[in-house]
DNA sequence: AACCCAGGCAACCGCCTGTAT
DNA sequence: GATACAGGCGGTTGCCTGGGT
């Protein structure tokens, strides 16, 4: 056992005499080797025993994000870009959470792919919309309020979910009332259940919806996509095969003027709704 | 052919959480 | 409750590669 020089965490080792950078095929094959006949864990003590002049954290991440069996490499299909941007419309940068409904994909393999690609055409869609907020706002609204208005649409496009622990925390639905009874999330299905939705500072429009968040993420793909695909049906638009066959973030969409453009115009609240509804009909919802 | 530059991606870093003591 | 540790996560860095000049 170590003394420690001074408290708070002494690092994960000493990094002296440790190669750094990129891995070789030889570093590859004694780390998947030992790891095949000994199992993960124990990253710490790992290098050393496995003979590998690595830092356990190291061999961890080079594990998991490239020498795992079940890893799938090459390109990013476009049902899997479909299912990222919905899940971190939803989730936010939790790329762990991510990578966990995409079989063979890893968070840092989805965060680079986001980074490189998604937030770039994040980016131009967003600036487009405010463009469109910014014009309608011109109209109506008196000189000042442009900063407002920016505000808003960054409320409107990341009505993101927050969970630093597995276990829920409080969630934040920026829905409109109307939105919501028109929607049955204020119908006695929930009425079961009392705290599952709290109004929040007195303001009728918010609400704070407590849930298992393992439950929710669990479950989510496979039903919360049928009922993206019931919910685009009940809209009138085609399914189109994708993930969900919405058409919010095609690349159509992503670039130029939407409105006009006879693609079916970017409906957060609608996804949102969906969402809710998917929440509603789960009624594994539990008191903390 | 040589150089420059931007983009992509693997790897690193520091912080956080959960668990054991 | 305080401390130590292992593992996990997200942000950032820096190298490599391919395209342009």
């Amino acid at each position: 056992m170590c003394v420690r020089s001074r408290m708070g965490r002494r690092p994960c080792c000493s990094k002296e005499g440790l190669n750094r950078g990129a891995w070789s095929g030889f570093e590859d094959k004694i780390l998947s080797d030992y790891i095949k006949n000994h199992g993960e864990g124990k990253w710490r003590d790992l290098p050393k025993r496995a003979g590998l002049k690595r830092c356990g954290k190291s061999c961890r991440l080079r594990w998991l994000n490239y020498l795992r069996p079940d890893i799938k490499r090459g390109n990013i299909s476009h049902d899997e870009e479909d299912l990222i941007i919905k899940l971190h419309q939803l989730l936010g940068n939790r790329w762990s959470l991510i990578a966990g409904r995409l079989p063979g994909r890893t968070d840092n393999e989805i965060k680079n792919y986001w980074n490189t690609n998604l937030s770039k055409k994040l980016k131009s869609h967003q600036s487009n919309m405010e463009r469109c907020i910014d014009k309608s706002k011109a109209k109506k609204a008196p000189k000042g309020d442009s900063v407002d208005a920016a505000a808003k649409v960054d409320d409107q496009f990341h009505p993101v979910i927050r969970t630093k622990a597995v276990r829920c925390t409080k969630v934040y639905l920026p829905l409109q009332q109307d939105d919501m009874m028109a929607n049955h999330i204020l119908e006695p299905t929930c009425n079961d259940s009392p705290s599952t939705l709290v109004p929040q500072g007195g303001d009728p429009s918010n609400f704070l919806i407590d849930f298992d968040m393992e439950d929710l993420v669990s479950s989510f793909e496979d039903d919360f996509f049928q009922l993206c695909v019931k919910d685009d049906q009940n809209r009138g638009n085609p399914v189109d095969g994708n993930v969900g066959g919405s058409s919010i973030w095609t690349d159509e969409a992503m670039q130029g003027d939407w409105r006009g453009s006879g693609i079916q115009e970017p409906n957060v609240a609608s996804e949102l709704r969906t969402l809710a509804t998917f929440l509603d009909s789960e009624e594994e919802w539990q008191e903390k």
